[in-house]
This record gives C-alpha cells, structure tokens and sequence, in this order.
DNA sequence: CATACTATTCTATTAATGTCAATAGTATAA
DNA sequence: TTATACTATTGACATTAATAGAATAGTATG
C-alpha cells in the first residue's frame, strides 16, 4: 500500500511499478537494449528512479516467459559485457494486449478524475 | 509480475490492484459507505473483482493512517452489523496528492501509447 | 430450523518488491 | 601499478502485499 505522497520524491508510486513491464515492452519494441541502458530510459519516461536489479529481474521474467529474448553483445563495450534484449513476436503480442489494458486503465482514471470534479 | 493477458478473465490486472486505495477515497468522497457495498462499487468503476479481504483490510490500512475513519451502523440492518467509513480531512487531502498522481499517471500512459502508434 | 444472503475478520500461503552485497569489466589519473 | 570511478549484471535475503479460505455472526425467508 503507498499513495497519496506516502512514497519519498526519490522513489516511486505503486503505479508507475504496475507499469515497468508495458514500459519495457514499448521500449524494446523501439529498438533492442540492454538493462542499464533501460534504467535510464524508464527514467525518462517519467517511472522515477526503480532499482536497477527490479529492472534485471523482470528482464529476466519476461525472457522466462518468452516475450523477449537476449544475447551477449558482440564486440566491445565501455564496460563489462551487456546483454542486450530485444522483442519476441509473443512479446510483440503480449504488448498488444497490454495496449488494450493501458487503454481501458486511461478510461478508468478518466472517470476517476471526473468524480471527484477535478 | 503479470500482464499482457497473462492475468485470466475473471481476475484483474496488477494495474487495477494499483487504483484499488485512490477508487476507495474516491468513493468514499461522495458518499460514506461500508466495505460490502464498496465491492460492488469498485467492480461498478471497472476496477474487477478484487477479493473482498484485500478491500476490508485496505480499508483497515487507510483508517490506521487516519485517511478515513469507521463507525458500527446504528440501527438495523439487513444483516449483521457495519462498519461505515468516511473520509477525514487528512483523507481528502491524500485525495488531493492521488487525483495529482493519476494525471501524471495519464501523461505517462498516454505517452507510452503515442510511442507504440497507437 | 434449515438455507441463503449480508457482512466482517483472521490466518496461512504465495507472490511481488525492495535492498544489499558480490562480481567483473573498462577508463582514467595519480 | 594501483587506486578510484563508472559501467553492467547477478544472486540472496528480507520485507511487504495479495490471495484464498475458513471462521464468525447477524438477518431474512420458506
């Protein structure tokens, strides 16, 4: 349970959390990634900051689940060896999917809004 | 984690589950209400079938921060007693920082949506 | 008095989140 | 050459939240 300023400016509200694994899935869809590249990304999307192994992690559970797949950058980095992520055709369904919810979310909130005379 | 379709028909999505605490102060902004009632009233909103102790005990969580507070019923009912919550000060001004968050919520999800081409 | 419906609470299990430490590579400057 | 900073990912552990189910209890109806 969090809400209504409960959350520290550093950190997150439970729906921007809610909404990590559909940002994933439009940013991959865009163009392949590895995670610490993602962070940033989610960032600037407006997520805030979320903690970088909560990104790992549901990298990992949307490749278990076969909705992305990744592979060791070849070549070079500036760093230690990434692993970069790109979009399945199951991922690129399960983002449909997750459209119609993020849809049907914009019209719940709509309504929201409009009842308590914003 | 879930999304994507991977929540089945009956059930709800993570993000719903998310709106549960703002749709409860919501409604308790228009009128006082008990927890059976508030069932109905959320699935009303589109929020789905949350399970009824997650709605009582949320209720209980947002009396122990003072956002609402409860009363038994006085006089008969059509069955055993309740317990009526209603907003308090500090609960509308919660309202106030969720409605703030739920804008920022619709900027978000309206701009994940633009960027998938919608 | 048996059954159905209304209403809330408590407990146990499972799932999701958050936090921290560990590991490891490159780059740069003292 | 080694110390420091930054890039990058993983794993383990603790905390919190969600779900299901049973328990309790009152009213209403046949």
């Amino acid at each position: 349970m969090m809400g209504g300023g409960r959350w520290h400016p550093e950190s997150h509200s439970p729906l921007t959390v809610a909404m990590l694994e559909p940002a994933l899935l439009i940013l991959l869809k865009e163009h392949s990634s590895h995670g610490y590249n993602l962070i940033g990304d989610l960032e600037a999307i407006g997520l805030g900051t979320i903690h970088p192994s909560v990104i790992y992690r549901t990298l990992r559970d949307l490749e278990a689940l076969e909705w992305v797949q990744s592979d060791w950058e070849s070549g070079l980095t500036q760093g230690p060896p990434r692993r970069i992520y790109h979009l399945t055709p199951q991922g690129q369904e399960a983002l449909e999917s997750w459209k119609r919810e993020l849809e049907k979310m914009q019209g719940m909130i709509a309504q929201l809004l409009e009842r308590t005379g914003q």
